[in-house]
DNA sequence: ATAGCAGCGTGACGGCCATCACAGCCAGGA
DNA sequence: TCCTGGCTGTGATGGCCGTCACGCTGCTAT
């Protein structure tokens, strides 16, 4: 059960910040650089023919969302889905008490409440910018009459959904298989890792998450994360200089994990 | 990471029991009794053209599986979908160091495996028959050719592959924004008596689950689970007989739920 | 019968971690 | 400039629950 339901205008919410301009909805430019990505195959809608991509083109509408605003709330019904071209956008939900879990951090290229889109259902997850975003937005009605008519997007569309189950479950293992704390936290930084991939034992990534919000991440308190992050460091496991985040000693984490 | 791998023939595993006859594999008639279902609209592959439902039939291929069997493993390389016309299959993660999670407990037509076939990544939960089980399989090429020629099932399939997330993201709040056990248990034995629905202030259901597996499921242990159904019993909020369960106050329940 | 095993019930103990409380610290705004 | 508010660091405390250990039941197989 939804903990309560704030209507949100993806026109409102959050404040511009100097010198930010939000750019004109509807512009085709936004568009162009999200659904046309040659450089990356999985993307959802790239390498459909060129019908197809007109089409989206047609039903797409952009738009820009400064900090702190929301795509949508956990709870209503689905309006459609949004295409991140910018920015990051925090998936979470919460309880009724105000506990939060933070469930991903959506980066560049994905689409935002597809399943809830396609199933009819409410969306399950509330998405919030946490940093400046970007996004298409294409209404329901219009995205499943453009599934019906093109079957290969359905494909793609059912790819992308399996691999939001497959990141859910990698999130459910990090929660619910731990013992301790420190082995959920370990957990969760080796997964950043993973994906700002690179060479030998040590291994350079930005941070721009608070305590609080690892913390809603792998479900712990804030101090534990607080607390945490200094023992780490002590260990010489890892290193922090202002939101940059080194990992010294990745093959410590790992025996962390596995003990 | 997976726990390590055991390659399982889905021939092999199990014992049968007294009375059992394993059926001929590659039958029909499980897959009519599987495939065309008018009762129930929601079905991966109702109501689809006769067409292809034809050519559904010409792909799979029948089997049974006895208590104790596994379709698959966590990590292996996906070999296709299993369609479960009958019994019950547990869907788990377990790791390293033994820890099992029990996601969910499949029932009658769901499609277990739809997720990795989709994606081409490795199966990522394990499926275990725990009751004796009838299931259609049907091969990864076959059915991702399947796909690509019947547009109107990929979308069928992206519509499951939604709910399956959205039941994912269930099992993610009740272990992740608990407080307590006893909550996480509360919440657990709701989700139960929501899908056997009802009337009034009392609902009967078959619990067909050891405690050992109940606290799988809810990320606890054993003897914790046996504590908190003594406790429950102790403040009438349920009763035992045998396999059934009664759960006399819900409201009680729903309490422990928000406290 | 009887052994064996799977599942349940229960006590004791101890550690982890959530919670509360408060103190610095930094950035941004009045 | 100071103040305010968000973030981080740290101590004290207490309770929940995981773990170990053991006994009990009932079922099956030999």
């Amino acid at each position: 059960m939804p903990s309560g339901f704030r209507f949100v205008s993806r026109r409102e919410g959050g404040k511009l910040r100097d010198g930010e301009v939000r750019r004109a909805p509807y512009g085709l430019e936004i568009i162009e650089s999200c659904l046309s990505c040659p450089q990356r195959e999985d993307r959802l809608f790239c390498n459909l023919p060129p019908s197809a991509v007109q089409g989206l083109a047609s039903i797409t509408s952009a738009a820009a969302y400064p900090k702190g605003a929301t795509l949508f709330v956990e709870g209503q019904s689905p309006r459609g889905v949004f295409i991140l071209c910018t920015g990051r956008v925090k998936l979470s939900t919460s309880s009724a008490d105000g506990r939060t879990l933070i469930l991903r951090i959506s980066e560049l290229g994905e689409v935002l409440g597809l399943p809830a889109t396609v199933t009819g259902k409410p969306y399950e997850l509330t998405a919030d910018v946490i940093e400046p975003a970007q996004a298409n937005f294409i209404s329901r009605e219009d995205f499943l009459r453009f599934l019906r008519e093109h079957g290969e997007a359905a494909l793609r569309v059912a790819q992308q959904l399996g691999e939001t189950y497959h990141s859910a479950i990698a999130e459910m293992r990090t929660i619910g298989l731990s013992h301790s704390a420190a082995e959920k936290l370990a957990r969760f930084l080796l997964d950043l890792s993973a994906s700002h991939d690179e060479g030998k034992g040590e291994v350079r990534l930005t941070l721009t998450l608070t305590h609080e919000e690892i913390a809603q991440m792998i479900g712990a308190s804030r101090e534990t994360v607080t607390r945490l992050f200094a023992d780490f460091k002590k260990k010489q496991l890892l290193q922090v200089k202002g939101s940059t985040l080194i990992i010294r000693n990745k093959a410590g984490l790992q025996q962390l994990v596995e003990a």
